[in-house]
DNA sequence: GAGATAAATGCAAACGTTTGCAATATTTAT
DNA sequence: ATAAATATTGCAAACGTTTGCATTTATCTC
């Protein structure tokens, strides 16, 4: 085993040229000879050399890394732990990784509030990309002010000075909504926090399909959460009996904490009760009875967020962009 | 909005000191006057000054980054948004920050096979966070005799020169067994594929619990996936009809699958077959009838595998150390 | 109050790349 | 064969910190 790391200059010893020469050929500068190129990068193979990232940054002022950072509402339980956004974050991975980018993970606790600073002055990383607005969207417009790369995943219609990737929030309440009048509901639950960015417009959409069928509106309003799906659904029962016929749920975990409350019930679903969630999480196809649900496109979405930051980089303006849902019918809202 | 980033040299000028003594001041270094360094942060603050990380990185040759690589076996189809791996990470991700490291996630496209090379000696991480074994333990040994900084997580009991942080596998899965044996099962299912690190241990307790009660092994070998054990179970019922009454799971995702599969076919849970999972993920306790599990402790785990890896930058030696798991009993093994 | 010790600061080199420009080698045209 | 053009390589400065050592300033001792 080496016991030295191997420098460029040693291996512009080795092959006795200069590292200018050795820097260009690993680089597959056209100015080095094909033939020298080849030599150097077949030497610097054999010698297991890898540059040393930090003097590359240095000079080039480039880091080839982009940060995530999981933004979430201090104020809510939406864990860190959440299967959807740790979904969108894998996806967002895959993305960088074949663009030979890398991604730097961030919460929140690092980085209190000043991401230009922090993450692109200090040149930890050339961009970012924020997954979830979150209630307060300060922090993202300071970044976005100061000229950073920077794309979200979010709510795409938000009016704002950024450019957000994010499904189609009112079409899915909409399309949500309609099935469920389509199946016969008539009293159907809004089970979600219409305060919060993506899900005020999955509740728009509820609304309009609602408003085109003269139906009311039951809004309940929750924590994004399994658990409080289920306390809150457990109390509506006690307290106030089956008033409801079918929920759309802001999200696939929130549905499945009400499937549970209901089933411990025995409110027999999809006939007492029809379930539509979001996002399409893998437990919605192995929930039973399996949840309908609004599939959220991530893949493309991480796709799209990365080529946007990329054209970002390149100083390109970039616009916000919708992505299309597509309504997973399964047992949950049959009848 | 500045236009220029703001560096060392610019804030000594402002100051009318050296670029040392700014240098050292931020750093605390008791070298610089307590009131200098009073003063010199406060304006470094003033005017956002963030350092080069690049340059800091280049002089002092360290990064203050952890590498997370999450390692999967290439064969099986256990995705990257297994919710188990994931919330493992996502609690690796707050323990570093708290220890004010970064952590920049990676899965096996970048760095094919070489790890020490492309993390470390190109100075991309001080060390690595390998989660997961994987069926092919070459890559972690490789790096490992590279002498470089590295722990994982799997299972501990495996004997290697390098430290293994996990959960005391061949305990959960006797206590799983146990558990279901004092329930009354008399034939359960091993349903997950022993050939497999972690799981192989876990396979031995399940073992182990039997001959102590006289009772004969029933192993299938599956895939680590839900849908997996949907369909084996599926198989099974249909092929040979319902000779079991329990199942150990080598983990919550394939318990539920395996759930589902039974309720489809109105196969009552627990009274005719009763089932323990293993991990705790957020779903086995909102799944109706709620999951019975063997709780690894990821929290903990995560604290453990930084606090190892941190000795180790400090040129000690760690060893690898087994977490206590726990049985969270639930509905789905109460008969 | 002078000399000696301690405290605080500054100087300048180094970390390992990349790159503009100068220099050399090679090819082409005449 | 020679001059001009082109292809290939090397020189040396720069990127922005940190840190050993030298230097200055403040404090103490008698």
């Amino acid at each position: 085993m080496n016991n030295k790391k191997i420098k460029l200059i040693d291996l512009a010893k080795l092959a006795g040229v200069s590292t200018s020469t050795v820097s260009r050929a690993l680089n597959d500068n056209p100015l080095i000879k094909q033939e020298t190129r080849d030599k150097l990068k077949r030497l610097a193979k054999e010698h297991n050399f890898s540059l040393n990232t930090a003097a590359s940054r240095l000079r080039t002022q480039k880091t080839n890394v982009v940060a995530v950072i999981i933004n979430l509402d201090e104020q809510t339980e939406q864990s860190i732990s959440d299967p959807f956004l740790l979904k969108v974050v894998s996806e967002i991975n895959l993305a960088l990784n074949q663009q030979g980018l890398e991604l730097l993970l961030s919460n929140s606790i690092m980085a209190q509030g000043d991401w230009a600073n922090y993450f692109i002055n200090s040149r930890r990383a050339d961009g970012i990309i924020v997954v979830g607005q979150g209630k307060n969207q300060t922090n993202i417009e300071n970044a976005a002010n100061a000229g950073i790369p920077l794309v979200v995943w979010g709510d795409p219609k938000t009016p704002c000075n950024y450019a957000i990737v994010g499904s189609d929030n009112y079409l899915g309440g909409l399309q949500a909504t309609t099935h469920l009048i389509e199946h016969g509901a008539k009293n159907i639950i809004f089970l979600g926090d219409p305060e919060h960015g993506e899900i005020s417009e999955r509740h728009r959409g509820y609304s309009a399909a609602l408003a085109t069928h003269k139906l009311k509106e039951h809004v309940v309003s929750i924590d994004i959460t399994s658990s409080s799906a289920y306390q809150s659904i457990n109390q509506l029962l006690r307290e106030k009996g089956l008033y409801f016929d079918a929920i759309v749920a802001c999200s696939d975990m929130v549905a499945l904490g009400a499937m549970k409350a209901l089933k411990e019930r025995y409110v027999s679903i999809p006939n007492d009760v029809a379930l539509v969630g979001f996002d399409d999480i893998a437990m919605a196809d192995i929930s039973h009875p399996s949840l309908s649900t609004i599939r959220q496109n991530t893949q493309y979405a991480a796709t799209l967020l990365v080529q946007k930051l990329m054209q970002q980089l390149a100083g390109e303006k970039v616009k916000s962009q919708v992505i299309d849902i597509e309504l997973i019918p399964r047992q949950s809202s049959k009848r």
